[in-house]
DNA sequence: CTTGACCCTCACGTAACGTAAGGCTTTATC
DNA sequence: GATAAAGCCTTACGTTACGTGAGGGTCAAG
């Protein structure tokens, strides 16, 4: 195990990846050992290691193999990038699956009293628990991907950073008590509800989840998160306050 | 949407689960629904609803879709046991990808700073990776289905009247301060060990697992849980103080 | 020097649907 | 009450991410 450049058994063996998707992967040009050697066997490097993190992080994202390709020859998609991107999205699916295991806990409990659960429960029971591990749905995906491409790194920028200000000035409110019906408040609802569309293409059910996303993401660049709780909170307020349209 | 006997693409819109998918299940006998109407549309009732529910939450375990048939012929199988163990599969996810996120955001300060990441972190990231989501691998259900079978009914019952049991002889020792390597604790080790074993049919991963399951399991017959994590710590320090064999 | 443990490259198999084709039925619209 | 549009049916081939051998070199150990 020691000395590396690892043979695909001893790879395989380390990290749970199966030699055959090892090879696979080789095939379709998504991981190419850096070496092989005389005999043909392939050599697994530092580097290799690292580029088959990324792509198993980008398989837990629900990326397809190509997508992860695809997403990795991108130049400003960073390790630490990557990382961030994983993290966000295990901590929405543990805030999803704790709601779930509460409702889970509650429907198993009236059953063992009456046996009699409405339908209604079932039907949502499968549709949370549906999406769970669904979070970022092929369709969602391509719709995340495309306009990541549409936007352009810079227009990505100018969207990261007006993020915080954004959001200082909803605390702002906040803090000064201001009803989330107000105008200001409004107006700056509208906002952050355009810069969430922006991002992801107009498509509700990636709205949701991204919406946390970002709400990671900005954390990272130096904000705190309980804070950030209580704001979209009061974002929420103020969106069901709108005026319908 | 109301009266409930519901076509296919009603259940669909509401489930989540595709068209196709209910198609399958009609295909392979996993879930047919209970009426047709004249021109042969599939009408499904509210209890075709909860054994969808049931399927989904067994899929969400890992089951493929012949295991989750053969699992829901079983008699001692009620809806709400496959609630409780929907959710304790969801409460081990969420420690696991807890732990996961930890590690990953270390890794990603750590990169930021001195953009050097030792290998060996990748390696173990890679394989945490693989295990959240894969904790009921195939085979190991295999096994837990087989043993299931084998044990019988009552078997289970007994290795359940004895947990509690068991478990209280711990608390006692543990509350008594007795050291982990000490022989009464170390029998007492050895006994948890061989229940899990019993019911795990031996295999080290499964054990791990479900090690936590039967926590939530005996947690649902009436004990605490914050007290069980500790509890499990002190017989992890006896196995860890264990001669080896 | 042989034997077991690994490695290689084909190459076909599999699970759980996706997707499209061709053709009735039900619902909505005028 | 006709005429779409929308939804349902069956049949059937396609897809993703590997699993599972088959047939045959390679290498460290005894």
């Amino acid at each position: 195990m020691r000395p590396p450049p690892w043979k695909v058994g001893e790879l395989a063996k380390r990290t749970g990846v199966s030699v055959r998707a090892l090879h696979h992967y080789d095939e379709i040009g998504l991981l190419s050992p850096s070496h092989r050697s005389g005999a043909g066997y392939r050599l697994y490097t530092e580097i290799d290691v690292a580029r088959l993190q990324q792509i198993r992080s980008l398989r837990a994202l629900g990326f397809s193999l190509e997508e992860a390709r695809d997403f990795l020859k991108r130049p400003e998609v960073t390790p630490d990038r990557v990382l961030q991107l994983h993290v966000a999205h295990l901590k929405e699916q543990i805030a999803a699956q704790q709601s779930l295991a509460d409702r889970l806990e509650q429907v198993a409990r009236r059953w063992r009293s009456d046996e009699n659960v409405p339908t209604e429960e079932f039907l949502q029971i499968i549709e949370v628990t549906n999406m769970i591990g669904k979070y970022y749905t092929s369709e969602q995906m391509e719709q995340l991907k495309q306009r990541g491409e549409m936007l352009g790194a810079d227009h990505i920028r100018q969207a990261e950073a007006e993020w915080p200000e954004l959001m200082a000035k909803v605390q702002a409110e906040m803090d000064r008590g201001t009803d989330p019906a107000d105008e200001r408040v409004q107006a700056l609802a509208r906002r952050w509800k355009e810069l969430v569309e922006e991002f992801t293409g107009g498509d509700p059910g990636i709205a949701k989840s991204v919406g946390r996303m970002w709400q990671e993401e900005t954390t990272i660049h130096g904000m705190d998160t309980g804070n950030m709780r209580s704001l979209m909170g009061y974002v929420q307020k103020a969106w069901a306050a709108a005026p319908k349209e």
